[in-house]
DNA sequence: CATCACACGTGACAC
DNA sequence: TGTGTCACGTGTGAT
């Protein structure tokens, strides 16, 4: 697997196109390791194919793709146990994941968001000692697939990473970043019997590759096999540390800074590469970006002691404090995006816009929803001025657990004539649509003599994410001759002997409805 | 008037207080001008008194507060022209605003908030060469308030300030800086025949004198009168700067930086002291930066020019930077402030949370608003059905003679995904009953894919003594896989073929009804 | 060349 | 003791 990362980028693409292909994927990611003090899986190279069609909750693909985008710019830090960096930290060759599971393992809503939006299902996770490639599709997860996927790959050999001792001498190390810094002097002892095939590395490399023009040491491809590689990784980070505190006579003639020594801090994370465009340039920039930051401040001056930090040697410490930093601007800018995704679109992306809008868009919320509950009121009050007695209250009755809830009152005044019944029923499944339900009731109410349908109101709601649909039925029931001596009920309250029995009535309701769902 | 800003602490505070009692002012602020570079005003004291009883809407008077005190956390820059700072850079001694005046001269957003949720209906700004009053009232105008506003205060002789010519040697500038710093060589000319009146070099000197601890030197109170101030402020600029290009021999106890020279910026513009809570703890908070950002870069190493950045000169054009930095962040400051003024309160005031609180918010709201206008709509046609006066009310109902119509309206906002529909039939007809009219309905409606029922309400009257059948249905019409393209339509949005026509669907339904009656 | 908007690394401060 | 939040100055790219 390690040697995906080796390919050159062409065929790199071509690898991913094909794999894509061939698993039906809807992206694939390849996250490669930036060893201490960094420590974190970034981004590669990857794809992303929008579905044709999506039946999941409808909205723009453009969407999707921009959270992938999104997540492809994502640090992920292994050291937090999330995906990405979980198959590369414990070593799995392979993890499947249901989307039940991600939320658990997820890095950032972000991520989520991307999967939700992008209906993704199942998400593989295939971890190497290069770092890790992600899989991902929105058909379910299929039982031969770790297989498929296991036969897919070269079967190379997959070193566990042992538990680093941290006594690796300095002297191997200095030579991974003499040469990413292309100095001259220090070219130590195994250069080349031990090239750096560290995903890390190689990044790394890929940066001062970019920067210095220096594609000769890079462009050839080893075909590897891994030495003990921890020790790679921490040799790596001694020796830019151990350079950074050296005076080092490394001179760069592209940035256009006076000859300066290196800076003290080491590792301002790697660049984050979008495949499809802009990489090159973005790729550019944070290569760039990167090794100014190696000689932004000048330790050089050995005399000149006096400096401005405390101490001059913001090493790791400092350094936790770098990332933790730019994880909180990604939590930020995540969360404006997600916000932005739900204001009315069209407008700026500008940070104060979002804000502004923000604000805008809530008070009109909010005023539209004091317009609705002000109206809501009158209409409230006026009906129950003409339509007295309260029915309008909601179908809610009682939220008992039955499935089928039935009520009967009266509400017509005592002394009118005709008499008029609210009846209720409420129905909570999710097998039988509002229309079914409120046929079958209708149905029922045909077959009764004397009973009348007067009015009827009705919807749907979700409650506790299964729907339930509520129904009230206002009957008119008719003195006729019927004559059925029926008594009533519990209370005291007597509603006089009926010819229409509410209890039996209400009963049948029940059973009627009731009868559907069995 | 300048003379306020002479006064002590104790004495402003007093006299602020009993203006404000005087004109019935609902806040008054003081703002001091802190000169060139920064060239703004900031606050320098002032009150807030919330009004027991306040007519507009409502809301919590603490917020008002709220917004008070973070307008006077907001810096303004006398050369844009707005307000606060117009007063004071066209001097005039009185400018009255009506509140329909304000917006156009509004330096923030902010701002307008705090006038609007304080009910300010009039601002009143005095300018002098110290900085400006700002008077805020509820009432309206009133005819003589400038006369007694201006028999208020002494009639100092305000001096206008010619335009500056920038031929102020540095020698008495110096002593200004060298004053703020403490240092003791360089007592020069004119120190105490030319006190520092100018509220700018006042405030500055607070914040060295915080810094320093050396009360001495300004708890004197002068009983001023105002030289010609202008020289005064732009020698305090060019001594500033002066001392930034040379190698000066100042020391500070009180930081723990090593003996260090100054940095090559000037002027991170003043502190802003509020004067509730937390005055103090910022003001000192501010002054130390501010002090130690004049430290920050050492260019006092002379043989040592090989600095870091490009030309160690990182004046006037990094400088308009800076402040157009600084001023991009408070703005985005000032909207995160009040998109979490109108946030449920009493979440954290972090700005991640108030970006998730702010989404989960919008949400609610927009759920909230679903739920209401759906049933709005409910409790209207229910209204209108049972109430049934002549009225050629809202519901389309045209008293046709047709015995079946039909009608079909899009409820749901244009925003929202889902589309609604409303649809409503009346039918007249004495030969079928109510049942029957909705049991073929929804028969119909069964049959339709991609129709959903979501509520329905009915009634029969009687006009004219014959029975009419009311129905309203709300259908949810699902956006089948159709994937209509997103882009979002300012053009033309033809409402394209959806595979749900509405007028079709709608001739349909009527002929179904129709055929019953045949 | 300006202006704007953004991200970065950094020091300070609060738990 | 870290851990997280913030504001600052700075570099950079877009417009």
């Amino acid at each position: 697997m390690d040697s995906i990362f080796l390919l050159g980028e062409a065929e790199r693409a071509a690898f991913l196109q094909h794999t894509m292909q061939t698993f039906r994927c809807s992206y694939i990611c390849l996250w490669s390791y930036l060893p201490n003090p960094s420590n974190c899986l970034l981004y590669l190279d990857g794809l992303y194919k929008e579905e044709s069609s999506q039946q999941p909750s409808s909205s723009s693909g453009s969407l999707a793709r921009m959270l992938f985008n999104a997540y492809c710019e994502s640090l992920n830090y292994v050291d937090l146990g999330r995906i990405p960096g979980f198959a590369f930290k414990n070593n799995l060759r392979y993890l499947e994941m249901k989307l039940d599971d991600i939320p658990r393992l997820a890095s950032s809503e972000l991520q989520m968001q991307f999967y939700k939006e992008a209906g993704i299902k199942t998400v593989v996770f295939m971890g190497c000692s290069s770092g890790e490639l992600e899989l991902g599709m929105t058909s379910e997860p299929q039982a031969n697939l770790e297989m498929e996927i296991q036969n897919w790959f070269p079967i190379d050999h997959y070193l566990s990473k042992q538990t680093a001792n941290q006594n690796t001498s300095s002297s191997s190390s200095l030579r991974s970043l003499s040469l990413s810094v292309n100095s001259v002097e220090q070219s130590p002892s195994n250069f080349i019997t031990e090239p750096p095939t560290k995903a890390a590395s190689s990044s790394l490399l890929e940066e001062a590759n970019i920067l210095l023009r220096s594609d000769a040491l890079i462009g050839r491809s080893w075909n590897v096999q891994f030495p003990n590689i921890e020790s790679e990784n921490d040799a790596l980070t001694k020796a830019i540390l151990a350079v950074l505190t050296s005076s080092s006579t490394s001179q760069q003639a592209a940035q256009n800074m006076p000859q300066s020594a290196f800076r003290s801090y080491p590792g301002p994370v790697g660049p984050r590469l979008l495949s499809t465009h802009q990489s090159k340039k973005n790729m550019f920039k944070r290569a760039v970006m990167f090794y100014r930051n190696l000689n932004m401040h000048n330790v050089g001056r050995a005399h000149d002691q006096s400096r401005i930090d405390i101490g001059n040697r913001p090493t790791t410490a400092q350094l936790h404090h770098v990332i933790s930093e730019r994880r909180r601007r990604e939590k930020i800018n995540e969360s404006f995006l997600v916000l932005r995704s739900l204001l009315p679109p069209g407008s700026k992306k500008d940070k104060v816009s979002v804000l502004s809008n923000t604000t805008e868009f809530i008070s009109s919320l909010r005023s539209q929803v004091e317009r609705l509950t002000q109206r809501n009121q009158i209409l409230q009050a006026q009906l129950s001025m003409t339509n007295e007695s309260e029915a309008g209250d909601h179908l809610e009755a009682s939220p008992s657990t039955e499935r089928v809830n039935v009520g009967l009152t009266r509400v017509s005044p005592s002394t009118s004539e005709t008499r008029l019944f609210d009846l209720r029923v409420n129905l909570r499944s999710g097998e039988f649509s509002l229309s079914d339900f409120v046929i079958r009731v209708f149905g029922f109410l045909k077959q009764q003599r004397n009973v009348n349908l007067v009015s009827v109101q009705s919807n749907s709601r979700m409650v506790e994410s299964i729907p339930v649909h509520g129904l009230v039925l206002r009957l008119k029931v008719e003195d006729g001759g019927g004559r059925r001596r029926r008594l009533h009920p519990p209370q005291s309250h007597i509603v006089k002997g009926d010819e229409f029995d509410e209890l039996s009535f209400q009963e049948a309701v029940r059973r009627v409805v009731a009868d559907q769902l069995s």
